[in-house]
DNA sequence: GGCAGCGTAAACCTGCGTGG
DNA sequence: CCACGCAGGTTTACGCTGCC
């Protein structure tokens, strides 16, 4: 059985080290979640053996010697599991990020040991079926040696919606059918946009504005839109070129807020992420290519969608690619054609699922400049070049 | 009421074994 | 081959009981 503290039960200062003093007392709720009634510990006083002396007398009377669980498939052993803060902040953060491995779930909610961090997430699977390991994960090549990767189950969606804060999925990372199709793509979004977030946690200068907070600043016709994501772009943007497409949904959405000076400043940014899987250029041009999608981004810088539509004051669109080639093919497509080249940024990362050894995966991101056709490579991170917008 | 002792729980650590 | 699971151990906090 698991020990489910209610809503008004968890320990708020749960992550901290007990071994450092405490101010204050704990919660009166808590403390009553802990007392047991005086008759029940008299009863079984004296007979009354914990989990795990019951669990070290099975092992030293060779019972049985419990096996190594598999990583793929969910074993309780009925171990004891209290939710506590941290859990729910991890609960939390797998909502914004739908797929997440262990190690960035680590780096958003710490824990001074990384590898007990991942036992209470393999607790948090087994135990609780709190958290997914999806499965699709087995399915490429290194996946034994990479850190597993998590997302909430509806389980951890009740234990967030039972204490108010379960929000809205992100619209990039949709939970409807066909969502496992998109498992690699989508664990790369997350991936580089937890990557572009913890890069800036550490960082006071810096602030990571997610989806909902531009939403929520968006012109009231966006917000009431079932797809607020799609920027419309004009079906003929010259007199030779025709677009089929009618919108663009970026793969990710968010902004930078930077503090370096006295006054505040913005830049907000849409995510592509290429695998390798759209052609650069097509012939036709009804067909979808990368360079379609350039000259569609073009058009929505041109007309100011991105003010009209979400009310952010610029846009810079960031593409991954998965590698250097791809990444050369795509800047030289963009060098034959005329204007706004400085608003289209790129970097090769090498494939994120594959081992990153000592290297944190992180920096692979944060480490390199933005590089952009026939302008100066760029640091998001760092506010030169940057509009200066006031607050609001 | 205050305090010591005990039990429980939840953090932490190192070291080693092992599934796939 | 590597991350994860497990064993064994420590530290800290807190509630309860019994004693003074």
């Amino acid at each position: 059985m698991t020990n489910f503290k209610a809503p008004d039960q968890l320990d708020p200062d749960s992550r901290r080290d007990p071994r450092s003093p405490k101010k204050g007392k704990a919660p009166e709720n808590l403390r009553a979640e802990r007392r047991l009634p005086a008759a029940s510990i008299a009863a079984y006083r004296g007979m009354w053996r914990t989990f795990s002396a019951l669990r070290h007398d099975a092992i030293a009377s060779g019972m049985e010697h419990r096996k190594r669980r598999s990583r793929m498939k969910r074993q309780k052993t009925d171990k004891r599991l209290a939710l506590t803060a941290r859990d729910l902040a991890i609960f939390e953060l797998l909502e914004r990020y739908r797929y997440l491995r262990s190690t960035f779930i680590h780096a958003f909610v710490g824990g001074a040991s990384e590898t007990r961090f991942k036992e209470r997430l393999g607790d948090l699977y087994h135990e609780g079926g709190y958290l997914n390991r999806p499965e699709q994960q087995w399915e490429t090549a290194h996946s034994r040696y990479l850190p597993a990767i998590y997302e909430n189950s509806n389980r951890a969606r009740e234990v967030l919606a039972a204490h108010g804060k379960l929000a809205e999925p992100c619209p990039h990372m949709p939970y409807g059918a066909g969502a496992g199709r998109q498992f690699v793509h989508s664990l790369m979004i997350c991936e580089v946009l937890a990557a572009i977030e913890l890069a800036t946690v550490s960082d006071p200068n810096l602030r990571f504005i997610a989806w909902p907070e531009i939403l929520a600043k968006a012109p009231k016709a966006t917000r009431n839109d079932a797809h607020p994501m799609r920027l419309p772009v004009s079906a003929r943007l010259d007199k030779t070129i025709v677009l089929s497409r009618e919108y663009v949904v970026p793969d990710g959405l968010f902004g930078l807020e930077y503090r370096m000076t006295g006054e505040r400043s913005y830049r907000f940014f849409a995510l592509e992420i290429d695998r390798g899987t759209m052609p650069i250029h097509r012939s036709n041009a009804l067909q979808s290519s990368f360079s379609a999608k350039l000259r569609a981004y073009r058009d929505i810088a041109e007309r100011d969608v991105h003010k009209s539509r979400l009310g952010i004051p610029n846009l810079l669109i960031l593409t991954v690619t998965s590698s250097e080639t791809r990444k050369d093919n795509m800047m030289s497509t963009l060098s034959n054609e005329a204007g706004r080249g400085a608003m289209f940024l790129f970097k090769a990362v090498a494939d994120l699922s594959l081992p990153a050894g000592r290297q944190d995966r992180a920096r692979r991101v944060r480490g390199e400049l933005w590089e952009r056709s026939g302008h100066p490579a760029l640091d998001i991170f760092s506010d030169t070049e940057c509009q200066v917008e006031r607050d609001g």
